[in-house]
DNA sequence: GCCGTTTTCGGCCCGACTGTTTTCAGTCG
């Protein structure tokens, strides 16, 4: 079992709350936490990288230091700096954090003073009323303590991309309608456009004294009001997402808009570079010996640095500012590069429209192509196809095809990768069909090597194009299965085969970072909605976020081929 | 602990809100 990237990220990670209570170099505890984020966000395995004499250091964040605590880490499989500092404190005591207004800081204090070591310490000392004696604790955070402790892991939920969509939108437009309100932009992760998201961030443009903030609190899914000040409000909303408000002035939106939509470490690389050329940048503008010089639209801001506009979906500081700096920022896919839909279904399977009606919701969008890839007969699959079946669907296909013009129906399946590899369809029922999706809808428990192999041994068949929703995860619902992913990809461009980015906000997957991982492998994604009625089509734009993430051009989708072309790279030698 | 179009040493983004303070530290984003 060795340590892959999200465990070690998660030890520095753990590490930097200790060094903080300890009261180290807030600055080495930030390079943990840089080099943490660094290690998360990476395209390749840390450990694949140093098997093959890959320089650490050349990565943002990591230096000689921490390069060689890395290489320790892998071949160890333990951090004994941590363990050793694990040692100096009390096991709970790291958990503090997780109650709001709570640092470092006055974690130490309760430990020292009270010889607080836990939650379940907080919550006693609270209800007994001992915080009180403590400087800085007084009525309100001893009630706020025991609120948190009533609710107890309430905090720490992301919500889907989707469900923060349908949160935040009724939302903007009752902001919208307040009086002297000018814009209203979404901004934070969901602008940035991550799989999920912790909170809402909302940037609204004003004219002064619009007492935009006391209005903000007022509205009716406000179940709890964190923080009200002129220019900036907290709130929770009783489906438990929390919101954040920032007011400023239509000169300052651009500034206001790059510091909210973030990420952190993106602005304060900015920030930084600013610094170097003597300038200032905060959520108001960009300062020259404080005199306002820029500020009204982002690429405005952008520009003082000497940069072009960098997307919002780029903006994670993986290496978009340096591209940006020397013009080789990626030209993103967008929606309308889509050509067509390569993954879809319909009542003859679990689906519920009609073949007619997925081809005409293709067709109203601009679509030349449409695959019907219904189920293959197999365990845990309502109503999958057999063989017969299957060329009978063909059969209408190739009927209704004769009616259309620049639009074709693909006949396809879905078909089950079975435990061993092999697929639920013989190839006889294959061969005809214009693509073939593999899937593992079962055994997921296999350990990676053994899932990688059967995923692999499925594209051994040369009737195979596509491997649906690789990971098989489903966001806060399922975990991704184990997988080597890299050895899947190189195993898929060397036969021919594409990976797909499943577009269903649900999966998502494909992710962000493994389309980048794709895009450096040179290998071709294809972006399918897996629709199962006619209107979820429209799930594509849900797989455009995560590709423009992946830095994703559109030559690097399948799908943005047109039908010829679409062919032509379908074909296995 | 990282990093360099000022620097291999001495910096390290910047500002708002809260609670409890009698002028601001701590926390958060």
């Amino acid at each position: 079992m060795t340590l892959h990237n999200p465990q070690i990220a998660e030890l520095f990670n753990r590490y930097a709350v200790l060094l903080e209570i300890k009261g180290d170099n807030p600055f080495r505890v930030r390079a943990y936490r840089n080099a943490a984020r660094t290690i998360e966000n990476l395209p390749r395995d840390v450990a694949a990288m140093l098997g093959e004499g890959d320089d650490l250091t050349e990565l943002p964040g990591i230096g000689d230091d921490l390069a060689h605590k890395i290489a320790d880490i892998v071949s160890t499989e333990r951090f004994a700096d941590f363990e050793k500092l694990k040692k100096q404190f009390p096991p709970g005591l790291a958990d503090l954090t997780e109650v709001p207004g709570i640092g470092p800081k006055r974690i130490k204090l309760l430990h020292q003073k009270l010889k607080i070591d836990s939650l379940a310490a907080l919550t006693e000392a609270a209800r007994k009323g001992r915080l009180r004696g403590v400087p800085g604790f007084g009525a309100k955070m001893e009630a706020g303590i025991l609120r948190v402790a009533e609710k107890h892991a309430a905090g720490e939920k992301r919500f889907r991309l989707s469900v923060a969509e349908m949160v935040a939108e009724p939302y903007v437009r009752f902001l919208r309608r307040i009086k002297g309100v000018r814009q209203v932009t979404l901004a934070g992760s969901f602008r940035r456009r991550r799989d999920t998201v912790g909170d809402l961030d909302i940037l609204v443009t004003a004219v002064p004294h619009a007492s935009v903030a006391d209005r903000f609190v007022t509205y009716g899914e406000v179940s709890e009001v964190l923080a009200n000040g002129p220019t900036k409000a907290s709130v929770r909303l009783k489906s438990g997402i929390q919101v954040d408000l920032r007011v400023v002035a239509s000169r300052s939106y651009g500034a206001a808009l790059v510091y909210f939509t973030g990420s952190k470490a993106h602005n304060i690389t900015l920030r930084t570079m600013g610094q170097r050329r003597g300038l200032k940048i905060n959520e108001y503008g960009v300062f020259k010996k404080d005199k306002w010089i820029a500020g009204r639209t982002e690429k405005d801001v952008y520009e003082q640095l000497g940069l072009p506009y960098i997307e919002p979906e780029l903006r994670e500081n993986q290496g978009e500012i340096e591209a940006a700096a020397i013009g080789k920022l990626p030209k993103l896919v967008t929606l309308a590069d889509i050509k067509g839909d390569l993954h879809a279904h319909t009542e003859a399977s679990d689906g519920s429209a009609t073949l007619e009606d997925m081809a005409h919701a293709a067709r109203s969008r601009g679509y030349e192509y449409l695959a019907i890839s219904d189920h293959s007969k197999y365990i845990g699959v309502t109503h999958g196809l057999d063989p017969a079946r299957l060329a009978a669907q063909a059969r209408k296909i190739e009927r209704l095809n004769a009616k259309f013009e620049n639009f074709r129906i693909l006949r396809s399946t879905e078909v089950d990768i079975l435990p061993d590899g092999s697929l639920a369809l013989p190839d006889s029922a294959l061969k005809p069909l214009d693509l073939v999706i593999g899937a593992v809808h079962s055994k997921f428990d296999l350990s990676a090597r053994q899932q990688t192999e059967r995923i692999i041994r499925a594209m051994d068949n040369r009737y195979v194009n596509i491997i649906a929703h690789p990971f098989g995860r489903l966001i806060g619902e399922r975990e991704p299965y184990a997988l080597d992913i890299e050895r899947l990809m190189k195993a898929a461009r060397e036969r021919g085969c594409f990976l797909e980015l499943n577009a269903q906000p649900s999966r998502l997957d494909l992710s962000d970072i493994h389309c980048r991982m794709a895009k450096k492998l040179g290998l071709k994604l294809a972006i399918s909605t897996d629709a199962h009625t006619a209107e979820t089509l429209d799930y594509m734009r849900f797989g455009i976020d995560q590709a423009r993430r992946g830095w994703l051009e559109p030559d690097d989708v399948l799908n943005t081929r047109g039908l010829k072309e679409l062919l032509r790279l379908l074909k296995r030698d």
